[in-house]
DNA sequence: CATTATTGTCTAAAAAAAAGACAATAAATC
DNA sequence: GATTTATTGTCTTTTTTTTAGACAATAATG
């Protein structure tokens, strides 16, 4: 019975995942470390089964590092250095778990595979940090948000990885509404802007943002949101569902 | 002495290249035959040597194919779904090549792997299509051009490939200066304003096109072109080259 | 040398973005 | 309960950018 049957993957192909979260005026990852690698962590990642597509795969190694389902994905970028692959670190981590492989009744053959070359496939999440509880699996020791300014050590070329997906999410953000994925359903213009001010790196005066972001006529204001500070209290507001109620 | 030796490949992976060329308020595809399949085109691609990057694979597999080298490349998208392999499509391949591979001493097993499933990796290409001469490689009957709008029976997802490609093109011609790569070294702003009124299919006014161009100051104006025509004649502009001479 | 078909460039109008201003209000303080 | 404080909601003004309009310049034609 072993977890990783090499017939069961595609070959030198792997996919990694940048896990992204807002809280507190931070853009957070999120990092599972491995149990071996001390002091360095890695991007949740995994590999493509033959029956399953792109999208799928990925999916499936976010549920199973993290516990995370039901998330907005986009592929980004595709990593195919030869430097990325670094068969020294990879057979560390490969020696220190030889007892756990000879447990699954593998041989030294059986793991091989994972010292080759390899090609990966890069994701980026935009989950609601507050909604998701990442669960720790098996193979790591931890599982936490970090923020992008202040990141760990990473294996194997991880941090490039992450720069480039913070690039694409930038980027992106001008042509897709893919900002609100990071927002809890209910929000407050602030909210919004603070995500903007701290994606984009770069302040947005108050009454134009909203403007801006109201005359997109995406959002619905809902009632207002008393937070027990001693000013006006804010309104809320939702991602408008599309075929929703509307406007007669 | 065989041509695809699976063991000098990654597995399961391959390239396939979309070579933008622009002619006659056009933007065209240049598209190899390849000899077997009748009547279906195919876009040219290829497979990864386990010692090259990516981009070096494309570059390798365009030179081949079409005999294009130093051109400018972008990696826009990874296809990857189930659907997209058709084993009865490259079993006819192999079975009507079946007599080359055997003069080449590969036998049944030797190309079995090319009826896999295939991840492919989307890169596409911008050429000055009169700089360009397709060389027709010993696998194709013939390496045209086809406007994208009038394109020929594509195999697999290969037609699914060309519009995203267009669409990752459309995306960035407004981020990067690529445009410029698919003109002649110099130019006339019409021809500037020719290619993006096709590529993003809108029209521009001839007199704010031209301020707007010039305003990124990325251009140097040349002598005056004479075309024959009775009008005034236009002026030349080169791409900057960055370093160049400069203003003091 | 007037005609024709474009090109180069200037100015005016319209629209959008940025900046400024101030009343509204929820809680805390007195 | 009036006053203060820290924000929020929204309106107006200013500035900048975009779009539209206008016209002289010019290379070949007849």
């Amino acid at each position: 019975m072993k977890i990783l049957n090499k017939e069961d993957y595609i070959e030198q192909v792997s996919i990694d995942c940048v896990i992204f979260g807002f809280h507190d005026r931070q853009l957070r990852v999120l990092l599972p470390k491995i149990r071996v690698l001390k002091d360095i962590w890695t991007l949740p990642g995994g590999f493509i089964l033959q029956q399953e597509s792109l999208d799928e795969a990925a999916l499936r190694i976010l549920a199973e590092r993290t516990g995370i389902r039901d998330i907005y994905l986009e592929q980004f970028k595709v990593f195919g250095s030869l430097e990325r692959s670094s068969p020294g670190l990879m057979g560390e981590v490969l020696e220190t778990h030889k007892d756990t492989f000879a447990e699954l009744g593998m041989v030294a053959d059986d793991v091989k595979w994972l010292q080759r070359r390899f090609i990966s496939i890069g994701y980026y999440a935009l989950v609601d940090i507050h909604q998701v509880v990442p669960e720790i699996s098996e193979l790591d020791e931890s599982c936490e948000w970090y923020d992008v300014k202040e990141l760990p050590m990473l294996a194997f070329d991880h941090a490039d990885i992450i720069t480039k997906a913070l690039e694409s999410l930038r980027l992106m953000l001008n042509h897709k509404l893919i900002g609100f994925n990071l927002l809890p359903e209910t929000f407050t213009m602030k909210e919004v802007q603070d995500l903007y001010e701290t994606i984009l790196d770069k302040p947005f005066r108050r009454n134009n943002f909203q403007k801006m972001i109201l005359d997109l006529d995406i959002l619905e204001r809902l009632e207002k949101k008393f937070t027990g500070a001693a000013n006006k209290a804010p309104y809320l507001y939702r991602f408008k569902q599309k075929g929703g109620e509307g406007e007669s």
